[in-house]
DNA sequence: CGATAAGCGAGACGGTACGTCGAGTCTTGTA
DNA sequence: TACAAGACTCGACGTACCGTCTCGCTTATCG
């Protein structure tokens, strides 16, 4: 049972270079000034590329942004896996928050939620992106779990939503830190009551 | 000698029914379809008002909304104040949850933060409008600490941006539930965490 | 020394299946629709064919349309050279306006000049075009004024653009017909000054 | 019976400064260079106006270009009504030609049939505005018919149309002049043809 | 027979102009 | 002076064609 041979690719093929003069270029804009002026035009103009040329790969504008985010600063929250359960934890978490708001990132998140506002398919786009991030967190503790450091009654998806719902209300709010301390402050609250399940009102079967 | 009097008034005085007109017509445009067209114009057509009605009275169109939110939708979430610091939070904790997935405020919210992105101004007051809202909830905790149902090192500002974090993320991404048991579970975590303070790393010092 | 005699040809040799389905193309689209949608790229898809492909044969899309149009509909207007320049010419004026009339040339003729209007590079062919076009009524009415049918010092010229004029005006406009008994009559208005031309101004030295 | 009061005028009034900054930014552009960069940015731009201003009060580019010849060129051809119909039509046709060749005027003219080629809509104004200029002619050809300068069964449409007809063949292919002797020996073409009306074969009732 | 040289379908590329939308401002006449 | 109406400038949007440029492949001719 052969494949199907669906078409060995004819015509001219994508222009790699333009694909990374445009996602500079994405990434240089949002990052200047206030984020304004985060335009089509000016991407393309930026990239000294035809404006069809971005319209022909990414279908918005926020599309553009979320890809230069994963390609250029996707890969630095790695998972340390290094002895307890809390300092994996804490480590993650800190590693999350600095992450987000060194220079260039900071810039293409924001630039990212504002967009997202407006364009539902980049919203779409956006969840996704944020559900994978959510699951490397899950698997964190679901491996702690399993060697016996959390209760097994335990709300993982609730741990997870406060990891990031902490991070993402004062990255947009700025209204307080997001530090080494707070990492290790929110982790110590979140282990203590998961240490405890026995006494917590049990939450759903979480079989993932 | 006091102020001149300078004059009591001159002109036509501000017609209450116009912006009366004018925040019906915001949240009901804010509640119809998925909450794109949510134009000036549109407003003002709807409501039989020149645009420069709305102009002359409210800075933005997100603070039209932010009006119509608070005038219409803002006096719900009420302190309870019978009982135990626990079932104060849970209470309140659950009436956030409530109100804000209810049918007109719900729209309006997902109004006001696609606009907060694009208008700094509105962005602004937003700011303003959740600090009170974290004011209020700081407040509680306060009160329970003061009781001593607290540590007197727990880090109430971390404390309240959990509660508020896990809402907006939940309330925006929406991909998990904001119900009771979730609220219950919520505070439990907090709780358990801050019940046993001395065994936290200490907080700042939380002066307010 | 003549022509280094370069090379004979090597390569591939043209598709004439490939010209055919070009200008059978573009006949079918101008003739469709309004003439709008005449298009390269529209031409090139109906056909079956790369874009290069029409680029490499011809210069632009007008010289596609005036090859079809010469192709197809081009050889139909002939001079009958039977009896009296009287009728010669009525036959002449009325086998013009029948032929420019029917189907598929009356809309190729209309989308060339749709084109010339903007290529210069058509214009200009339209306008060699339209020389050969008016040297053959040139060359019939100098027959007819070496019978002695016109007087010497007729404009043949002026009598030449006087028929292909009103041919063209109607044609373009459509507010008037352009029918047998419009071709007698004009025919009769240019013989009748003519015939008398010894009372006319005297023209230029018309030596061609 | 009074009239319905359709409504005494509301909101700001067009602003007539734009006009005439449109009509003469058209008009320059257009006889700028070879025409081309005639365009509704390129208006817009020169006129110190936006774009929308140019929608609002024109349906296209060519409507702005009809405008500005009507407006600034049109008032030029008069029928002088000196004397015989010979002088008369001889002056007219002299001095269409002239004025079609002058500088502004032919450049928009030109631009004119480049647009009316694409825009359908311009080209029902255009039709109507040559519609004008032929009615004009035809009334100075009345006129003389009835004084009896002209046969009764003279056809004076085409008459009408061999001027324009001449006239535009030569405007728009520039192979043959358009100059005082030409309009002379076509006058006298003309008439030499339609004094003769009883040798002519009878044309249309011609009851207008 | 292989090397070389086009021609070909496909389609991506940098551009330019298009016509529309929404923003915030301004100018009318009326109340 | 507020108001409804609506014209104004500005700037971004997403689309349509243009003419050019690769791709991998298919023919042809020639050494």
């Amino acid at each position: 049972m052969d494949t199907p041979e669906p078409r060995p690719h004819t015509g001219r093929r994508r222009n790699e270079a333009a694909r990374q003069a445009i996602l500079d270029a994405a990434l240089r804009l949002a990052g200047a000034a206030d984020g304004a002026s985060v335009t089509i035009d000016a991407i393309a103009r930026a990239a000294g590329v035809g404006k069809q040329t971005v319209y022909r790969w990414w279908p918005s504008k926020g599309a553009v942004l979320l890809d230069a985010l994963i390609d250029r600063a996707g890969q630095d929250v790695t998972v340390p896996d290094a002895g307890t359960l809390h300092d994996e934890l804490r480590s993650f978490v800190a590693t999350t928050f600095e992450a987000a708001q060194q220079d260039p990132t900071s810039a293409v998140l924001r630039a990212l939620l504002r967009e997202s506002a407006r364009d539902p398919h980049l919203a779409d786009l956006l969840q996704r992106y944020t559900a994978t991030r959510r699951a490397v967190l899950h698997a964190l503790l679901e491996r702690g779990r399993a060697r016996g450091e959390l209760a097994t009654g335990a709300d993982l998806d609730l741990m997870v939503d406060q990891v990031y719902g902490l991070f993402w209300y004062r990255f947009v709010l700025g209204h307080g830190p997001l530090d080494a301390p707070t990492a290790e402050r929110l982790t110590a609250t979140l282990l203590a009551a998961a240490g405890q399940a026995g006494r917590l009102p049990s939450g759903p079967a979480d079989a993932d």
